[in-house]
DNA sequence: CGATAAGATTAGAACAAATCTAAACTATTG
DNA sequence: CAATAGTTTAGATTTGTTCTAATCTTATCG
């Protein structure tokens, strides 16, 4: 039960209580349609443009954070003022080179995060967050 | 060779090639007279408002971009849309607790992050960040 | 000291990311 | 295919931050 080119879209938005409208299939064959990636709201738009996907600023916040919430994505947050949205809902951490801004995956496998102090009273862990900060090598 | 209560605000500005101005000086003992702590801007010029320090929120944000170069605070980024500055230079990682924006350190001590990969070529490690996200305990 | 230059501060404008609004449109249901 | 619930949109709005250029302060040097 593997997932297949084209219908799979519209079944992974009605699975996550989305009607396939227009947009979000355009959008969800953007971000979905071949591996991984990272973006911004700007820059998928950008994206959508190019490709004349008639489709709002607006409407991309509200598909990103929707699919987000439905599960579709990840929100990344690593440098303040823009937000990225990934693909990739694998157990992995980050890259994030700040000279350029680029974000790159690694996967968590290999990587353990040992003598995580417990969480404050009422709360529970969400999720352990890696950032690598990298920088230019001097 | 230990720090002394009030001059050694001044020393710390002069060491980072700072002049010591009156904004400056009082920033600098709201951020480092007490214990650590984090803080946004709005939130300190709120409090310099509060104590009568003459200061404008451009000089808040001039004033802690500064002491964030001459590596007297650290940029803590956890959610989008706002930067926290952690006068907290030791090693160590945060808590972000989502529902109430709360920030929280914990020490390095204890912690072990194993098998990060190498960073890729041309870059290296400047940070190993470590944001564990808590929820309300269900 | 007192003049000068370099640097700092300021109010308000400008900017950028993200959200909101309410009107127009579209998918679903029966 | 009509009704309705949900979606999209352009543009306004909000929020956090930076910029501007005029004013003021600190350091320097005669």
């Amino acid at each position: 039960m593997k997932d297949r080119p084209f219908t799979p879209m519209l079944e992974r938005l009605r699975n996550a209580g989305l009607r396939p409208t227009r947009q979000r299939l355009a959008l969800a064959r953007l971000l979905f349609g071949g591996g991984n990636r990272h973006v911004t709201a700007e820059q998928l738009h950008a994206e959508a443009r190019r490709e004349e996907i008639p489709v709002s600023l607006a409407t991309i916040y509200n598909t990103l954070n929707q699919f987000r919430k439905a599960g579709l994505l990840r929100e990344v947050v690593v440098d303040s003022g823009r937000s990225w949205f990934d693909t990739n809902l694998e157990d992995h951490h980050h890259f994030f080179h700040e000279a350029t801004g680029a974000l790159t995956d690694f996967e968590a496998e290999g990587l353990a995060v040992e003598g995580v102090p417990r969480a404050p009273a009422g709360t529970e862990v969400a999720r352990v967050e890696v950032i690598v900060r990298l920088r230019d090598a001097g």
